[in-house]
DNA sequence: TGATAATATGAGCTATTACTTACATTAGAA
DNA sequence: TTCTAATGTAAGTAATAGCTCATATTATCA
């Protein structure tokens, strides 16, 4: 598939090698075929960056559905574990898909997925209101999740990456973040 | 000043607009001279990259000296603010900056950066020590810079930017992770 | 089967870009 | 002033990238 290719290349030389006629020639279709799915480049990356949002969504989903009644720090590992799934896939992605949503005009369209995110938060917080500081849920939906991604940015992407290490410093910042009470 | 162009052009368009020979014109030098101090293109990312770096640095350590003996949450603050005087400047670049770090063989050159950061944070560490759970500094030291880069990014890159919001997730951010035990 | 629509192909066009190089200008010493 | 070294200039080159389009293939239906 299209997507694929142009994730594999993009995680294999950044943004520096992602052009159209490598991504259709990895995806095994001519640059013909690629435009008639795609009007131009910056189409194929923001298909990239909804993907992207879109399984992010799905796998945190997940991991809060398959842990009803667990504590809050079980729930937070295991969203942290879920976060940081997609970041051992593709690192480089990752910060391309950053930089990417920075130039690229879709900032409305991407606050959908934050909607998304954010009534999951939303419930945990309620959920776990008596363990956690008072905080504006508004907040904290944007802030969580940037913070989860930094915590494992700066360790996945060690070489040798460490991952658990990451998940530690990932729960420790979130717990903080919910527990901090000036 | 050649740098000085490169930022520009990135903080105007992103990697896509950044070509050597924007840069030349944007600086007013001929692309010869570019190349006269630079041997390609990586090299001119790579000052770019060794300047911020060395830019944070004396910033934040111009902040932590500013206020020997404030309170930790005051030099958390400070420290914050600092980081993100650089955001502010060129969102674009410092996410431009992020990706390239990754694709650049400058892992080595790095990481005499954060050593030099790891010694401030370490003197915070031991010195506010009986206000802070108990950390490893070698921890500390690669999650706190990420956790202020991500708070910072989530909330200066809004249109507008909310600038103060920024601060006070960053600040939570940072003295939640201080502080949490368990 | 035959006709029509839908999709796929890839050579090639045009614009851009990283980089070279032959030449011009300036700076400083003798 | 004159010679030399250092620095600057910008037209030009080769490669690359985004994208088009005339043609070919496949699918659908009568």
């Amino acid at each position: 598939m299209i997507l694929d290719a142009a994730t594999q290349i993009i995680a294999a030389g950044g943004l520096a090698g992602f052009n159209t006629n490598a991504v259709a020639a990895r995806a095994g279709v001519s640059i013909g075929s690629l435009y008639q799915y795609y009007p131009n480049k910056d189409a194929v990356m923001v298909a990239l960056i909804h993907r992207s949002q879109q399984r992010q969504l799905e796998t945190v989903a997940g991991a809060i559905a398959s842990l009803g009644d667990a504590s809050l720090p079980e729930k937070v590992r295991a969203i942290v574990r879920a976060a940081m799934q997609h970041h051992r896939d593709d690192a480089l992605l990752a910060s391309a898909i950053d930089h990417e949503e920075a130039r690229l005009p879709i900032e409305a369209e991407l606050s959908a997925y934050l909607m998304q995110g954010g009534q999951m938060v939303r419930g945990l917080l309620i959920l776990h209101g008596a363990e956690i500081a008072p905080i504006d849920p508004d907040h904290a939906i944007r802030t969580l999740p940037a913070l989860i991604r930094a915590a494992t940015d700066a360790w996945a992407n060690q070489s040798p990456p460490q991952l658990d290490r990451a998940e530690e410093e990932a729960v420790r910042a979130v717990m903080g973040y919910l527990q901090w009470s000036g």
